[in-house]
Parts: C-alpha cells; sequence; structure tokens
DNA sequence: TTTTATCTACTGGTTTTCATGTATTTTTCT
DNA sequence: AGAAAAATACATGAAAACCAGTAGATAAAA
C-alpha cells in the first residue's frame, strides 16, 4: 500500500532559512510543504482549514513567541507534530518546548541530516532531539544550575521595570505598593534565578528575553 | 568577453542558513561558491591561500564576533567585500558593521530576491543593504535615542565580569587592580549606555550581545 | 610634540541593595 | 471549604552601589 505523504509546515521569519528549508526537502518523496508562514497568527488561522503532520516552529517569531504558540497549537490541533527550530541552547528552554507538547527540538546549526532525522523520527511518533540538544538534556542541570523560572504576574511585571533602571522606590510608586513589597519581590526573583545580584538577575532575564 | 565568476564564501555556523543560502546560489551561473565555514578562525586561514570576492558574514559566530572579524579580513584582505548578514536590526549595529568596512548588510529576514539584489550591488561594487535596514538607516536615530558606544579593552572586560554578579571589589580581586578603579570603570560603564543603574547597563549590554 | 584617550586611584558622602526573618491578606486551585 | 500559592508589608543591620569631583601615569594619535 502507498504510505500517504506526510504534510509539512514551516513557520519562520526568516525567507533565508524558510527558502532553505524548503530547498532541502523538496526532493524527499515522502514529504509535502503545504506551506510556509512568516507569523503565528498567519500559520494559526491556516490550521483551521487544513489538517498538518509537521510543523517546523522557530520561537522567535514577530508577533509571538514560539513556546506559546506551540502549546496553542498542540491545544486546538493534538494531532499536529510541533518540532521546534530555534537558536536557544538553554536546557530550562528545551524543558519547556517539550512540556508544551512540542515532538522536537532542533537547534539552528544542526546539520541537514540532522534535521532529517528528527523529522523521520518525529513521523514515527517519536520524540526527536538534535545530536546537540540530546547531549544538553543528557548532563543533569549541573552547567545550567538553574532553568529559568517560573515566574509569577507580579514577578514578571516588576523585572522589566528593575531592568528598565527603577529602583525599588521608583516602583513602588508606580504600582502604588509598599518599596518594601517590591524589595520582597525582588529578592524572590534573584532567589528564583539564582542570582548573587541585580546585574546577574537582569543578565539571566534578558537573555531569556524577559525584560 | 567572459566575465570571470564571482568567488563568493559563506561564514555561518548555521548548517541550515548555510545549506539554504548554498541551494539558493547554486544555480547562478555567475557566482562560484568557493567555501562555507562555521567559525571565523577557519575561514580567516582559508583567506591567506585563495581570493574571495565576496563573503555572507554572520554577527553572531562561536569563537568571535563577526563584526570584529569583518575589520580584520577588511585590514588583511581588503579586495574581499563583506556582507553581514544578521538578526540584529539595531542601527548602532548597521553603523559600526559598516565603519568596519562592510559592503553590505541583510536581515536574516530579508527574501531570497533581496539577497540576490544585494549581492548584485556588492559585486557592482556598491553598498548593499536590503529594504528594511535602508529603512532603519533612513530615519534618524530618534527611536534609538543611544546606539551601543565604543568601549574601551578594558571596559570590554570587566563588563561580563559585573553581569556574571561579582561585586566591585571581586572584580578588583580578580583583575588585581583597586577596586576603587572598578568602581569608576562601571561609571564611565554607564554614563557611557546613558544608564541610571548596573541593572539598566547590564540590560543593554545583554540586549547588544556583549556579556 | 602636544593633544587625546585610557587606565589607574583616591576622598567623602548618600542612596540603594542585600540578607534574614516574620507575618497578614488575597487569590487560586482542588 | 480548605490548602496552597501569591501578593502584600515590615524590621534591622551590613554591604554594595552611586554621585561628584580630582588627578597622576601611560600610550597612542595628530
Amino acid at each position: 500500500m502507498l504510505p500517504e505523504k506526510i504534510t509539512l509546515a514551516i513557520v519562520d521569519d526568516h525567507p533565508i532559512v524558510v527558502e532553505g528549508l524548503k530547498l532541502l526537502l523538496l526532493d524527499k518523496p515522502h514529504i509535502d510543504i503545504i506551506g510556509s508562514f512568516h507569523t503565528g497568527e498567519s500559520f494559526m488561522k491556516f490550521l483551521n482549514g487544513i489538517s498538518v503532520d509537521i510543523v517546523l516552529l522557530d520561537i522567535t517569531l514577530p508577533d509571538k513567541n514560539g513556546l506559546d504558540l506551540c502549546k496553542e497549537i498542540k491545544q486546538k490541533h493534538p494531532e499536529t507534530n510541533v518540532i521546534i527550530l530555534s537558536n536557544h541552547s538553554e536546557r530550562s528552554i528545551i524543558m519547556q518546548a517539550l512540556q508544551h507538547g512540542a515532538s522536537g527540538y532542533l537547534l539552528k546549526n544542526a546539520s541537514a541530516t540532522e534535521l532529517m532525522d528528527c523529522l523521520n523520527t518525529a513521523i514515527r511518533g517519536q520524540v526527536a532531539l538534535s545530536e546537540e540538544v540530546k547531549g544538553i538534556m543528557a548532563r543533569p542541570s549541573t552547567i545550567m544550575p538553574q532553568g529559568f523560572p517560573t515566574l509569577t504576574s507580579r514577578e514578571k511585571e516588576i523585572l522589566p521595570l528593575i531592568a528598565t533602571g527603577l529602583t525599588t522606590a521608583d516602583i513602588g510608586n508606580k504600582l502604588f505598593i509598599s518599596p518594601l513589597t517590591i524589595e520582597t519581590h525582588r529578592r524572590n526573583l534573584m532567589q528564583k534565578f539564582g542570582a548573587k545580584n541585580v546585574a546577574e538577575l537582569i543578565k539571566l532575564a534578558t537573555l531569556h528575553g524577559l525584560t
């Protein structure tokens, strides 16, 4: 019997990457590229009409976060397999991706061969990680001691304010709460990130795109 | 008379991008891809033997900064045209690239057509900017008030140490100079970045990839 | 060779952060 | 309704950062 073609979509705002992927996959007989999208929005609309087997999904998109999008996709269309394409090699982000239902995680510095391997693995319904990602996941969180923690909404609100250079007192005024409270939040933030002081806190937060 | 083929090299640590570029350029009769490299180091070695007309150069490389590499290339091989490929849309970074002798600047979200246009422009010896980059350069620096300043080597050394959470005293010990000196450097750094405190300093520095 | 930039170092005083600990109220989830 | 998580608030003392100004020593550039 003839196996059906796998339908694949690409969501990435870098045309060069998209073009590259397309060209790479064009001659694979079992894969049918049914669309490529620059924004999460446009892809979600597309998904309403057609079923897609595999999505190659970038994390940094112009309109929304790729991880959130992944979650959304899996909620509304659980049959769609999501493979994250990303530059982020932080263990915590990979963990997040998998928790959000991703079937795979590829660093953008993966080779073409690795890409194909992962696609095939994902097609078989297994979790597909590129070699480097496997390495990162394999070594217990010694190098990256604390992945990025889950923040409360207040913390998410305060963190960028700290990063803007506001002092505890400033923030207190701005949010109409006691500066002492802000201090507590700042303390908790540092603890969650395992940072010795604001400098380190802001570095980690900025690297994780939280500012 | 037959025009000579343009020799082109790619320096980028993302195989997918490299593969994509290769496939895109493979069928262009006037372009000869003579090599692709993952590190600045390996490319510089290669350059010693062969002359290259155009280099497509990524800014973020594993071993060194693409902008610095650009400068190095232009110093040792002025005949080589460098086109920067980057995700950074900050005006200041584009300025830096051009100051360091780049012949062009392409955002990675440029289309394949734009890529070709820029290549052809660069071949003709003109400065090639992608549409979006032109737009960024066109509007005066209102949106990005203070582009990133030029740092001295000592400052470049100290900044990441601050970002790691080290205190003034720690850094002083590490570098065998007085903590008072470190304090002066920190102050100067904040002034250069226009930051009110370390928090803001580290945010800006991290966003510019200087930590 | 003067100028300019950089690195170095200090004084003295103010503000902010950091550490540690406690504790009440409000949401949110089960 | 009850438990858990989050947001709120305070106290106290030590440590670090921040402000403002000055200034000598080099080293590179005009």
